[in-house]
DNA sequence: TTTATATAGGACTAATTTGGTCCAAATACT
DNA sequence: AGTATTTGGACCAAATTAGTCCTATATAAA
């Protein structure tokens, strides 16, 4: 019930990307010294999500990484399945679960509705979002999830 | 972000107790062909939740386990906390993170956030609802979510 | 009181996942 | 062209998780 702290580092790397400066290319070493992580696996996480889409790189000297879109477009959902695949909290939530009880499995449905669930709550929630250090600001609005119970 | 394995059965093995008779006491055995889970692996997570209160255990000749509570007072959350510890998605997600980082940690409160409403979530699913096999059925109700912003 | 039944607890092994390292390929600047 | 810089991909190590087995303890019935 975890996420990976591979995904986990990636988040805080994300943010603080963003915080730094959303637009500007940022190098590996840079992104490890801010965010205080070992360089090899900051070099490991950043592959990832440029290989996902999330990041653009760019080699050779002055290269680096950076944001393919705003970050108030990029759901903490999407960088979850980038680094890990899709969320699905077991492994017959998916709605093509295919495994050989399906038919007589008494828990299948209940299973994907809670996951429809909290898809939706992180699918909500922006990289900008997750910037946000006050208390006060709510970041999930009942506007927001006012179709989590379909 | 997937629940164990483990737990995974377990809601499993809860589901069809229910099933068969939430009032009576089910020997392990029994509850393994039910389940088509080996008994090795369910004689121990039978114990772990029987360890945890879920369920009371009756040893002896005609032993077994049953229900510690009506089912629709168990929700999917407390099983999951049963077999693996507090549901946090990330391991500074709690609210007393501690973590040496954490008067500059750029996330903390945002995971929090979202630790509360997937909380929410999972503790308005009882091993009840889980019974249910019905598409059309509404587990989530909007009314029962309306505090997932807080 | 003996025997069959069942759980309790712990140790152990195997498998999977996760985390971290290293070297090769590509790019831009001089 | 040469060189410093930076990403790309293959590889190895460590940790976690899953699954099995054995022995001890408790209970009910014969």
């Amino acid at each position: 019930m975890k996420i990976n702290k591979l995904t986990d580092y990636s988040i805080v790397i994300l943010t603080n990307l963003v915080i730094k400066n959303e637009n500007a290319i940022h190098t590996a070493k840079e992104l490890s010294e801010f965010s205080e992580i070992p360089l090899p696996t900051v070099t490991r996480i950043l592959k990832m999500l440029s290989s996902e889409g999330l990041l653009e790189s760019h080699r050779g000297a002055q290269g680096g990484y950076a944001l393919s879109k705003s970050p108030t477009d990029i759901s903490v959902a999407e960088v979850i399945e980038a680094m890990e695949g899709p969320i699905v909290l077991t492994e017959c939530a998916s709605d093509d679960c295919g495994c050989e009880f399906e038919p007589s499995c008494a828990v299948g449905k209940p299973w994907q509705k809670i996951n429809r669930a909290v898809n939706n709550i992180l699918q909500n929630i922006s990289l900008s979002d997750m910037t946000v250090k006050d208390e006060s600001q709510n970041l999930l609005k009942l506007t927001d999830i006012k179709e989590m119970s379909l």
